[in-house]
DNA sequence: TTAATTATTAGTAAGCGTTATCGATAAAAT
DNA sequence: ATTTTATCGATAACGCTTACTAATAATTAA
């Protein structure tokens, strides 16, 4: 008995799915922002939080609340996992699920009723481990912050 | 050559650390600060946050940065991961560790030199599945938001 | 021991990402 | 045609965290 709201697809809402889609690395709300305002001028920041609020609500889209850091919105409805490159910032979608038999060994262990399993992998991507061999970054403490761009 | 600063364990980092091994279930700062208070009434917020980040970078305690939620702290530095229920809130330590196999299907499939690995799982813990079952909280739409307490 | 340096403090302001509020507007329902 | 409802842009408020400040106490250097 789950009553759900008429939504109207408006223009706004429009676009800013259409440029979430083209997107390829799951965007920030102010990273979706700055796109659509470049075709909306007068969209406000609420409206984009507003409309990928109920986009995610509608199942259209997907909220990710990743660990220490900004919310990012995907795509990609399905249930995945990500990795992030300490370097660059790159967040990619995880092709290998988790092993069924991990999580039935978790249920026996704890006795939850598991409704959700969120992965996060940071490391060095592929691109940024060839970098870091050419220049020479670990003079500095921090690899992770002062090589981010 | 990591220049590492000398840290002065003052009677402020004392407490927080001791009612830190205290709490069982990773706190919040702010739930830091109002055990810290009844101690040293004076502390303000600020030194119970800049405290947490010194020990954590000392390697004293782990910080946890939860998808979605407040920032939460760990007397347990040892690598592990996560399990919190939906309705009551409760973070428990996971007790079996991801699968090796797993970590190298993922270094060989996406090519990442892996750092660290965040898992978080959600669910409802037994004592709530219980209390679910003799309390009938159906009719809500969402269970999670409205049995939260 | 005395003087200079440094870490730390309490208090408060600022920052940042997100959500809520508001009157106005336009689509949908009656 | 009239009412209802969803949505809008603009802006204020919110919650958590960090940064700034002058004051203070511990450490180091002279």
């Amino acid at each position: 008995m789950v009553h759900r709201k008429f939504q109207r697809m408006t223009p706004q809402r429009k676009i800013i799915l259409e440029e979430l889609r083209q997107l390829r690395f799951h965007p920030t709300a102010d990273e979706i922002y700055d796109r659509v305002r470049l075709r909306l001028p007068r969209i406000s920041l609420g409206t984009v939080y507003r409309n990928l609020e109920s986009l995610a609500a509608q199942g259209a889209i997907r909220k990710l609340d990743m660990a220490g850091s900004q919310r990012r919105f995907d795509v990609n409805t399905e249930l995945h996992h990500h990795i992030r490159c300490l370097r660059c910032g790159a967040l990619e979608d995880v092709s290998v699920g988790l092993p069924s038999s991990w999580e039935d060994m978790l249920v026996d262990t704890h006795g939850y009723d598991i409704q959700g399993v969120h992965l996060e992998i940071w490391g060095f991507c592929p691109k940024c481990l060839e970098d870091r061999d050419r220049v020479n970054c670990q003079e500095n403490t921090d690899h992770n912050e002062t090589c981010t761009h």
